[in-house]
RNA sequence: GCGGAUGUGGCGUAAUUGGUAGCCGCGUUAGACUUAGGAUCUAAUUCCUCCCGGAGUGGGGGUUCGAGUCCCCCCAUCCGCACCA
């Protein structure tokens, strides 16, 4: 407590301040006791499901800005509850993680220590902060009763594969069938031995084992997913990433790929956030086209690319095949390029031009992805000395290798139409190589490539020097060249994809282990009933000398199939002994499907049990940061689709409305140092040039409304002890930026310093007034001593309570307030409602209201916001039950209702005066008062009115 | 480059969705009560002004009786993707 309280007050007078710090422990006490928030999963209420993003537990703790988004889900959920409904709102911990392993990969510290201290203390800092969480659900994605389902889904997607017809999930079963029946994707299958139909059957698992080109950071010593790697440096620690062929286990993700991009019209997210997932989804549609090689006729020297050539080819010549988006454009192909990785180099490369090409392929594989992306700009490439031949035109064109054409997207083959492709326009450029313009943006206007300075890449305009498509729009063009190329037989309308499968191996300690152990180098998962297969110690954390993973020095770490369990590695000569998956799963592992296991997290028999997923259903809110949108956001929804093929999950898409909280930036402070004098600091109204001066962060808990405490600073750090200052009315002022929050920057707000100095319902309260919830803002404390006192005033109205009947006024404050405060909360605008509950207090302070009939409404309305005092207060009220119990006011209309409405009367626009008329005042009546009003002779200068608008309850305007 | 947003007092923001721009809070100023105030209360606070008024929601145009809000063109800031054919 604050020394606020005057020294005479009395004893009684004193009991009856505002003492948040005696009362939230007490309340948050209670609720433990009375188990308040405890939730079954039936109930005859309706249901809705809050649900937070559950935090990592780094050992900083939290900021202010992490409790943003739980205070808003909190009040929602609390708000739910009071009206009526069955409300689950969990919360857990995202436990497995790189920066609990770096940890102990410095300390030795086990991570599992650490990251149990972090927990507790991230659990003591949300405990007071009062939420209404249903601890006794709280999962952790490190318990391996947790993570037994983790591992459980991973062996369900191993064991499943995308039937491509029913667009589904289907036992891997089902397929071996297919093939036994003589299926046309695998007609070798009955002369295959087991090891290689178990690798036909990789290439459909939904979780597989492949070599594929992996983002390998060496720093890390892991390899990373597409959405952790940013400009070629690593997420977390920024990190170089390279690119390298490793063995990796990936999650066909990319089979999921149209649902997930149609599932997004269901779902009430943002549009913004539903754009970052239709763009890292990218899909594109276009024309996959075959472009035979221009081989002489009699020779046979290309035997590799037999493999190229297009089925229906009844007289197959040696071809490749393109992926483009403007087969409208096929008549101005110039040139061809391979990607430096393509199959076929090697064999269509003339012999003058071999080393060059493998000079530069070699070169370009090489290359470190932050070189590639550093140098785009930059042209490269070879040619290969081969030709292709262009399927419509006949045309002889040159193939080239460069590396701006990517592996991983379409075939990594295109057809270069430089007039009309940036990309292809500076490669034409580069090499001199002919630009033909075959799009016009208006009719038969056309001119010479040879004087552009850019390429017209725009889809729009009509097709010229194209053949039989001269003339067409550009869309009618692009539908009549697939038309005509299906027709031939040489290419067919598809649909490509940008996302990538999602690898799903890590080369770390710190994560589930795969249910997956090596017989005969072909991987087979451990029995279900096995699970969980649990994390092994080891001695060290870092990879092994050979460069295995961390579980490298598991001594207990091979599977006995015989007798179905964990042994040790000196049995593997034994028959029936066999090694175990050495990596573990990624982070985005144990958060896809954690929703769900709140649902039911005790069960031991299933993921869940199918009435706990059928009475919740799924999320009907989610409250997260929007950097998730292509990582968590989108695992997660592919982890439920898949869940929901195989008849877990009960609905398609997990998360129904999703709310992104914003941000909360930092907001440093600065003194300013004297470039002339380094021990004098000039206050920032007295800086002439600010060149004179160095501006230096200072720790924001030293500075007060951006006035400097000059004591504390020259305590701060050894080399100010003897700083002077140039003060500004007796004021050291400091300036201030909006930077990130960090403790470099000094800018960081801890929240257990303002619950100690505040109280947890103002800082609820605060954040929440801070601006939208879903917008990035600045943290600023300055205004929170607004808030304090705002509890403090509404604290005192129910100093005595009475149990007289209120006046009309004072109901109009009190349904005024329910209904405002109701509409923001429904549409998640929780700033407007701390605002609306400043006004309705002000309101009854002013009026000394302290009526029973409007301060128990009102105790109920604050409930969802400010938990502790509303709950006291309540008590206070003489109810013996939690305002949890409470029910939602209703707000009754009668008392909105206006007798008499102030008109503003506008002539022309230009407001003049305002009229008192009644509330169902008819058009007539009022034109004719305003007609009668003095003033209007004044403002219509005598003559009659051009017309009158009269807008109810708003507005009169008269056009003169 | 492509995509998405945002732009309102000294600051954070609000505006019944096309109807009196600036609610609420911070800060600031003045006053009251005080031994004192970094407590509390009252009042003022968009800017200009000769106190009659005038201008004003990033800038410019448009639609309308009326635009912060709708349309077009710029400018600035932030975020996401980025050689994706």
């Amino acid at each position: 407590m604050r020394k606020t309280s005057q020294p005479k007050t009395t004893l009684k007078e004193q009991k009856m301040d505002y003492n948040y710090s005696e009362i939230e422990p007490k309340w948050q006490r209670f609720w433990r006791e009375q188990k308040t928030y405890q939730v079954e999963n039936n109930s005859s209420k309706p249901h809705f499901y809050v649900l937070d993003m559950f935090p990592y537990p780094s050992g900083a703790g939290l900021h202010v800005g992490h409790p943003l988004g739980y205070i808003a889900s909190d009040i929602y959920a609390r708000y739910k509850r009071l009206r009526g409904f069955n409300v689950l709102h969990p919360m857990g911990y995202d436990a497995y993680g790189l920066p609990a392993e770096q940890y102990a990969i410095q300390t030795g510290q086990h991570p599992a220590v650490t990251t149990e201290q972090n927990i507790a203390r991230y659990r003591e800092q949300l405990d007071k902060l009062g939420f209404s969480f249903d601890w006794n659900r709280e999962v952790r994605t490190c318990d391996p009763q947790y993570y037994k389902w983790t591992q459980w889904t991973f062996i369900q997607l191993f064991n499943h594969y995308y039937d491509e017809e029913r667009q589904q999930a289907r036992p891997i079963s089902e397929l071996v069938e297919k093939f036994e029946a003589g299926d046309a994707r695998a007609p070798q299958w009955a002369s295959m031995d087991d090891k290689e139909r178990q690798q036909l059957l990789m290439n459909y698992r939904l979780a597989y084992l492949a070599d594929t080109a992996v983002n390998w950071c060496p720093e890390l010593g892991t390899v990373l997913a597409n959405d952790e790697v940013v400009g070629g440096l690593s997420v977390r620690g920024g990190y170089p990433v390279e690119r390298k062929l490793m063995r990796q286990w990936s999650l066909r993700i990319t089979a999921y790929a149209q649902r997930l991009v149609d599932g997004l019209d269901q779902v009430e997210w943002t549009d913004s956030l539903k754009e970052i997932q239709r763009n890292w989804i990218g899909r594109s549609e276009g024309a996959a086209v075959w472009f035979p090689l221009d081989v002489p006729s009699n020779e046979n020297v290309l035997p590799g690319a037999q493999a190229y050539m297009p089925q229906f080819d009844p007289q197959p010549v040696p071809s490749f095949e393109i992926f483009t988006t403007r087969p409208d454009t096929i008549f101005g192909v110039t040139f061809m390029v391979l990607c430096p990785e393509h199959e076929l180099i090697e064999q269509i490369t003339t012999p003058d031009k071999r080393d060059e090409v493998m000079q530069y392929v070699t070169w370009a594989k090489n290359r470190s992805e932050r070189e590639r992306q550093a140098e785009v700009k930059k042209v490269s490439g070879v040619f290969t000395g081969a030709y292709a031949v262009n399927p419509l035109t006949e045309e002889k064109i040159p193939i080239f290798v460069s590396d701006y054409v990517l592996a991983g997207y379409g075939t990594g083959a295109i057809m270069a139409v430089p007039a009309h492709d940036s990309r292809d326009f500076a490669f034409a450029r580069h090499f001199n190589l002919p630009i033909r313009q075959v799009v016009t943006l208006e009719k038969d206007v056309t001119s010479d490539p040879a004087t552009w300075s850019e390429s017209m890449d725009a889809k729009t305009g009509y097709s010229v020097n194209s053949g039989f498509v001269s003339g067409m729009k550009v869309k009618e063009a692009m539908k009549a060249v697939i038309d005509k190329i299906e027709e031939m037989g040489i290419g067919h309308r598809t649909v490509n994809f940008r996302l990538r499968d999602a690898i799903f191996s890590r080369q770390r300690y710190w994560g589930e282990p795969f249910p997956v152990y090596y017989k005969n180098d072909i991987p087979y998962t451990i029995p279900e009933q096995c699970l969980p297969l649990q994390l092994p110690k080891v001695s060290e954390f870092k990879p092994t000398a050979t460069g295995e993973p961390p579980l490298g020095h598991a001594d207990i770490w091979a599977w006995d199939e015989k007798n179905l369990r964990v042994v040790s590695k000196s049995l593997i000569d034994n028959k029936t002994v066999f090694p175990l998956e050495l990596s573990t799963m990624p982070g985005f592992a144990g958060s896809s499907g954690y929703y769900l296991r709140y649902m039911d997290p005790h069960n031991d028999e299933a993921y869940f049990s199918k009435e706990a997923v059928g009475y919740w259903h799924n999320v009907d809110l989610y409250v997260g940061g929007a950097e998730h949108g292509t990582g968590h956001l989108i695992y997660a929804r592919f982890w439920n689709k898949f869940l929901f093929d195989i008849g877990l999950a009960v609905e398609d898409e997990p998360f129904k409305k999703l709310v992104n909280q914003g941000m909360i930036q930092g907001r440093s402070n600065f003194v300013y140092r004297s470039k002339k004098d380094n021990n004098l600091f000039i206050s920032k109204g007295l800086i002439k040039n600010m060149d004179d001066v160095t501006a230096i962060h200072v720790d924001i808990n030293i500075v007060d409304n951006d006035i400097l405490d000059t004591d504390r600073f020259r305590l701060w750090r050894p080399e100010f002890a003897d700083a002077r200052f140039e003060l500004e009315d007796g004021k050291y002022v400091c300036g201030w930026e909006i930077e990130k929050m960090s403790k470099s920057m000094y800018n960081v707000q801890n929240p257990d310093d303002l619950v100690a100095r505040y109280g947890a319902d103002t800082l609820r309260m605060y954040e929440m007034f801070l601006g939208p919830v879903e917008q990035a803002k600045p943290w600023d404390t300055n205004g929170i001593e607004g808030v304090f006192r705002f509890f403090k005033k509404f604290w005192k109205l129910y100093d005595s309570v009475s149990n007289e009947n209120a006046t009309k006024a004072e109901l109009k404050t009190l349904h005024q307030t329910i209904k405002k405060v109701t509409d923001d909360i429904e549409r998640f605008s929780f700033n407007t409602s701390v605002s609306t509950f400043m006004i309705c207090v002000n309101e009854l302070a002013t009026a000394k209201c302290n009526k029973r009939e409007i301060l128990e409404p009102l105790t109920i309305l604050m409930a969802p916001f400010a938990p502790h005092i509303s709950e006291e207060l309540w008590h206070q009220l003489g109810h013996q039950t939690s305002v949890c119990d409470a029910e939602w006011p209703a707000y009754d209309e009668h008392f909105l209702v206006e007798d008499s409405f102030t008109y503003p009367v506008s002539f022309n626009g230009k407001m003049r005066f305002t009229i008192e008329l009644p509330a169902n005042c008819t058009q007539d009546d009022a034109i004719a008062a305003v007609m009668a009003h003095a003033d209007t002779q004044k403002w219509t200068g005598g003559k009659e009115p051009k017309k009158i608008i009269f807008v109810p309850k708003r507005i009169i305007n008269i056009v003169c």
